[in-house]
RNA sequence: GCUCCCAUCGUCUAGUGGCCUAGGACACAUCCCUUUCACGGAUGCGACAGGGGUUCGACUCCCCUUGGGAGUACCA
């Protein structure tokens, strides 16, 4: 792990990147790799590049590229440079750079470490059905490593358009260190020539990543272990080429309870659907750097410029984590109940669409403000707000389930809704204390008649909200008014 | 099939050979607080996958087994 420390004191700059492939919203475990980066590069001062790899045009979408966008700005997630914001390196998009490739592959066939293919589809795959039947593992045979000139002009006549492959090296062993990992080694003989040019002429992923990592003079690159493999083909590759290999560091997979690919069959996977559900950016991404790393001091709650001032990726788990619910609803929780209220309030207007929010309504900017202040607490996601603050609009109430059965037509309720009528005058509307201290007075003068004080509530609460939970009573009554408080207590009483 | 990675409470994790009768967080249970739900507080439940080594001493190091994951494309 020494050279991680040594690499930067070279006064090399830290440059790493996030380099997500615009063919879906941006997922979870996508933001989960950039928040690394992000980390890393904050914590040693380096740049964190974002790179848009469209090279699969027919898989890539502009409407993505936007999601991606606007979701990694929304976890705060800020890239140095970038396709929209440029940089010294650019173009930042892969398939505004598909002229720089081929110079690149150019130079390995003139070097000898690239030849061109003209094997078909249907060639390569007899090969690899044959090595499935004779139980071997499959790699591309290199029959087209020395095809003399002549041959391969007459199939270029022919109208074959060739691929470029990378020729692997028959003997000697690839290996790395890596930064979460420790030495990773792979024997070149297991590894078949690779493509690097497609015939159509656009690069394949694991070159168009190494010219571009090369060309942006990226130093550290921080990715899922799901590319382990790749890494093998890329060092051999920026050894051919003849320049420094970065730093790589491999994480550890995010998995579905499961244990299996987190996918739609499990919910939410991008993080603009986590945000549509009602999560909060800060609490999710405070709960992904969770995972798989955790801070030295035990207190998990944290800003992401507190966990960048934490961070180091030699410490980070090289284990597959499972994505659980249960704690990242209580994070969202917790940041609910911390949050500017204003701020919150401008965030749970969405989920407010059901209602009448008008400048007309009986609900002003400040009374909403005062709801979502009483109702924020016990909810673990903006959405549940929906439900709980229900009451507070329209005239009448909606009893829940057996509500009216089980309290509001009981004896004990009937005797104090009534009383509660004729008091309704006495109670103090502007004043929380006094009301508070009102109510108090109300519950002990029913405890004498036999009424428990908890009985005497739920009265006044099932006749008010319908429910036999809720937020405040005192509050809740306040923002309800006293004009809505009369009629729907006497619509409660038989 | 082949290659590679991983392995501590149900989950996220602390632990880098003796500080470990393994610590914290979430979840769960009980209690306290309380007009309800919650919040908060207290307590409890609960793990080193198995087997071999190495060592005076292994959760920590090595090997095997088992289990999980990934890769094996002219996808990224």
């Amino acid at each position: 792990m020494d050279n991680i420390a040594n690499n930067i004191a070279d006064n090399n700059q830290v440059r790493v990147r996030i380099a997500p492939s615009p063919s879906g919203n941006l997922h979870v475990g996508t933001a989960r790799t950039a928040l690394f980066n992000y980390l890393f590069a904050k914590k040693n001062n380096g740049k964190f590049v974002l790179r848009i790899e469209d090279t699969d045009l027919e898989r890539s979408n502009v409407e993505y590229v936007k999601n991606i966008y606007d979701s990694l700005k929304a976890l705060g997630l800020n890239w140095d440079e970038g396709p929209d914001v440029g940089g010294p390196y650019g173009p930042y998009q892969q398939s505004d750079r598909f002229d720089i490739y081929p110079k690149y592959a150019q130079k390995l066939i003139e070097s000898g470490h690239a030849y061109e293919c003209f094997c078909t589809q249907e060639e390569l795959e007899a090969e690899k059905e044959e090595s499935i039947k004779n139980k071997t593992a499959h790699k591309y045979s290199g029959k087209c490593r020395c095809l003399p000139k002549e041959e391969q002009e007459k199939l270029r006549a022919e109208g074959r358009k060739p691929s470029i492959r990378f020729q692997v090296p028959d003997e000697g062993i690839t290996k790395f260190d890596d930064m979460v990992k420790g030495e990773l080694k792979f024997e070149n003989n297991l590894i078949g020539d690779f493509v690097i040019m497609k015939s159509n002429g656009t690069p394949t992923y694991n070159f168009a990543v190494v010219v571009d990592d090369m060309e942006m003079k990226i130093s550290h690159i921080i990715r899922g272990e799901d590319h382990i493999s790749n890494t093998a083909k890329q060092v051999l590759i920026y050894e051919a080429l003849g320049v420094p290999v970065p730093l790589f560091g491999h994480l550890g997979m995010i998995l579905a309870p499961d244990r299996s690919k987190l996918s739609k069959r499990h919910g939410a996977t991008a993080v603009s659907e986590f945000v549509e559900k009602g999560y909060l950016t800060e609490a999710l991404i405070n709960f992904i750097a969770l995972l798989g790393w955790s801070p030295s001091d035990g207190q998990e709650i944290k800003s992401l410029d507190e966990i960048a001032q934490d961070f180091r990726i030699n410490e980070v788990s090289s284990s597959n984590s499972i994505f659980e619910y249960d704690k990242l609803n209580w994070m969202n929780g917790q940041y609910i109940k911390k949050m500017d209220i204003k701020e919150l309030t401008q965030k749970v207007k969405p989920y407010l669409s059901n209602y009448d929010l008008s400048a007309s309504s009986e609900l002003s900017e400040a009374n909403l403000e005062k709801i979502v202040e009483i109702t924020r607490e016990p909810i673990t996601i903006l959405s549940d707000l929906t439900e709980s603050v229900k009451y507070f609009f329209g005239k009448d109430v909606e009893y829940e389930n057996d509500v009216k059965e089980t309290v509001i037509n009981t004896e004990g309720s009937q005797k104090v809704l009534q009383y509660a009528v004729n008091e309704l005058e006495n109670w103090d509307f502007n004043n929380e204390e006094k009301f508070h201290d009102q109510l108090g007075e109300l519950r002990n003068y029913f405890k004498e008649q036999g009424i428990k004080p908890k009985d005497t509530m739920w009265a006044l609460r099932a006749a008010t909200t319908g429910r036999t939970h809720g937020a405040d009573m005192v509050a809740t009554l306040i923002i309800l008014g006293k004009e809505r408080v009369a009629h729907r207590i006497k619509a409660a009483i038989q």
